[in-house]
DNA sequence: TATGAATGAGTCTTCATTCAT
DNA sequence: GATGAATGAAGACTCATTCAT
């Protein structure tokens, strides 16, 4: 971050762009702000940027990537787990805890909802949540419980704590449990397709 | 809206910047956008409303009002449903057919993360929700379902369809059987309905 | 000019603007100069134009009326007069004398070479110019004797003398004079068709 | 070009300007820009001058040097003809044809009524065509004639049409035609070719 | 009461130029 | 010799807000 270190320049751009957008939303991310923030002078910010939008982006894409990554812990810790719900609450509630990383994941979502363009991005998530708890469930459950999780974090987003653990591990349990339509109670329907998640392309 | 109206001429201007936030967001809100998008002179945005941040809080308290109201109809329509997981469900599909609708709550919340005195307007939607379920459910697994359903939101936003019918009714059919995992303190409710998954289509 | 006098605050940005591109060309407008040369502050120059671009075509726009509208005099010159090339030359002679005018003329010339929307504008003054000859000599006559006093109009642009009346008068009289093809010499062609200037459309 | 060939990478920025001015104007001249053109790093033309200044002037000079070597075949055909007038609307047509050409050539003299450093180069073409004309007429007359000219070039500017080959044959014949109105002074030039209309088409 | 006029602050962006490597 | 990195200056534009009328 320091003089003629152009990789570790733009990274510090980055991240303190990460920084303004956790804290203050992706519409306060400036290049003022974010020059202030990385310690850099205005011109840089344009320098390695050729837009707002693409830092705003590069950020995004960032905060993704490393989002994305932690989800393989919780795939370790899911296929060590001898009881996955209970895991995945644990894991969720240990995700709540960590504002900046869910109030960017939220922030992801809400400016994708104006600029399609960030979708895919915003789908990362969400997606890979998903894929996660195939081994687990049947596709529709998975999506199911990683819609729940995403939902925890908007509960966490407005109120000052973030869902109790009880609470995550039982409607989560219940969530896993749940087969649709479930075989052994209909058995007229028992090898229903399963191609994939749906929706999600 | 029109001249010589002066309680016409606020609603109008509110009505304009609820749509300007289910449009663009909370930050596309300007004097002029919203002027022009009621078609009243930009004057009279700063004459009704001391302050920009008076006319979001204006028409965000506006908008949740009117959703809030909604939720009479999703209670009369629990009341009188023999399967209330499945009607809930239904009500939830609705609701996220409504892409204004669940837009500009969305908004709320992503506003409501960085500024505090936004919250309890926020919270109007997601506690009453949680409210409504009570008599259907006990209070945690009402806030599990209520939280499911805003996870549902994100995932509309996100994605071009929103979640299927099935997988919303599965989901919240599992959610609402589900109890504390100490059912010996809540014997006194044993009989919450479990009807099975009843599809609605 | 003074506070509360839009239109007369709107002009005086007008003329601004005129003056800086006689004196630096179009592309020395700026919101700042011309608010300097104005005397007032940048923002009314915004408030006004919603665009340089429009400022600039305002400002064009105004000179190019002033022009047009000089040539009425020219017309009457010309109609009094027993030697129209003489008189031609005569109030070419002083045209060029206004640097400011001709400065300006060519400033919209060059720019309507890359912007063909400034074309109509560009082309009000030679049309303007070539019709106002039409009653005392055919079109493709008119239109010559027009094109060379554009020529004229370089040649003074780059040579710190314009050009002398004795060489004015001379060509204009020879290129009034001419016509074509000379029915006189050619009578094999007597009524040839003369629907307007040609290329002018 | 190419690495390793200065003078070839000097040639290679300077016609990469040229080609900007014409196509988009001396002050859509930006090292960025011209760069790009000519597929050289942004560091090479402030390498290879010292200003931008100098790398518009060296642009400027080089695209009036190849337009002046041009006049030489101007000469020659000249010399050839036996209808003057008639062969030089012919090359006036062929060069207003070269849009590139004369549109540098416009924009070096709007560049010069301002920055007088840049006069001589403009003076060049319209000196050196005068000069060319001065075995065929007298001064005055050749001047005239070089005037129309570039009269027609700011003619060629605004329209989509050049102007054509008669009415510049008619023009020009007219004009080479034209003698200083005292005739008394400059009968050693009796016989002016005056061979009438020509049409080369 | 209502509104068009007015403006200073703040933002994005482009760029000439300098300089370390 | 050559070039990518770096930055401060300058410009376009938007806007909240104030205020005269």
């Amino acid at each position: 971050m320091s003089r003629r270190d152009p990789a570790g320049r733009r990274r510090a751009i980055i991240e303190a762009a990460v920084e303004v957008i956790a804290e203050n939303g992706i519409d306060a991310v400036t290049h003022r702000r974010v020059a202030a923030a990385a310690g850099v002078p205005v011109g840089s910010t344009t320098y390695y940027f050729k837009d707002l939008k693409d830092l705003v982006h590069a950020a995004l894409s960032h905060a993704t990537d490393l989002t994305v990554q932690g989800l393989d812990q919780w795939s370790q810790a899911l296929e060590a787990s001898t009881d996955p719900a209970a895991t995945l609450a644990e894991l969720t509630g240990d995700y709540l805890a960590e504002r900046d990383r869910f109030r960017t994941v939220n922030e992801l979502y809400t400016a994708a909802a104006h600029h399609p363009e960030l979708r895919p991005l915003a789908r990362a998530w969400s997606d890979g949540l998903t894929g996660l708890l195939i081994p687990h469930a049947d596709p529709h459950t998975a999506r199911a419980a990683a819609v729940f999780i995403d939902g925890a974090l908007l509960h966490a987003l407005i109120h000052d704590q973030p869902l109790d653990t009880t609470t995550l591990t039982t409607a989560l349990t219940a969530l896993l449990a749940s087969h649709e339509p479930t075989p052994a109670r209909q058995p007229a329907k028992p090898d229903q397709p399963r191609q994939g998640l749906g929706q999600t392309h």
